[in-house]
DNA sequence: AAAACATTTCGTAGTTTTGCGAAATACAAA
DNA sequence: TTTGTATTTCGCAAAACTACGAAATGTTTT
């Protein structure tokens, strides 16, 4: 009576990555705050997304505890940015993952 | 006054995609699918994975509706395998995103 | 036709996600 | 200290997700 095996902590981990992705407001803000004009507020977002204030928020909040971002207070605002070095860790995991395949030269895609 | 955008349909399509991909066991499936044997059925997947034949069987059921996986019937089994097409689409449209920040030279992850 | 096997669908339950407006918080300016 | 601005937290509701066992489906073997 064999036990099963666990999910190994790399496969929780790049679920956990996927699962902050896995709303389009999320990608908006990550795709946002890494483009070249980088980080902004919560107010400047807002009116370039269809969700209320209170959801974006919501949103930022999620992705500050999956550790991509990062909110630096900037009285009377909150200045969001890219959290650099676990943004790299994350973007390494995930490019890991979709390229298992790599050994295998009848898959490439083209 | 003027309205707010939508989400592009890329956002769109990027999240659904990382929706896939946010749970360990469909990580898992993904994962083995793209191994070098390839191709197995969810008999052979049951024994390696912490869940029910029945969760396992939803999960394969989700990634064929996302479009990554295909089960291709050989009685009294189906076989499961990773749809290359789509999996390279979603692979380079991931990719791109991850590396939406590649025109500013001064934040490569190293 | 009956028994056995592989897998899925159904029914159900608990948890999580998403969304909003109203109220609360925090700070700056008047 | 009152007013205004920026943002979050709260309370709630609807929808989606995850999980399981039991029952159903489809196919082969006996």
């Amino acid at each position: 009576m064999t036990a099963k095996p666990k999910f190994t902590e790399q496969q929780k981990q790049i679920a956990l990555i996927a699962k902050a992705l896995s709303h389009p407001a999320r990608v908006y803000i990550l795709e946002r705050l890494n483009g070249l004009n980088a980080c902004c507020t919560s107010g400047e977002m807002i009116g370039d997304i269809p969700i209320a204030r209170s959801t974006l928020s919501q949103h930022l909040k999620e992705l500050k505890f999956a550790g991509l971002i990062q909110g630096d207070i900037e009285p009377p605002q909150i200045k969001y940015c890219i959290n650099r070095k676990n943004w790299c860790i994350a973007k390494k995991l995930l490019e890991g993952f979709l390229n298992t395949n790599d050994s295998n030269p009848q898959v490439q895609c083209k």
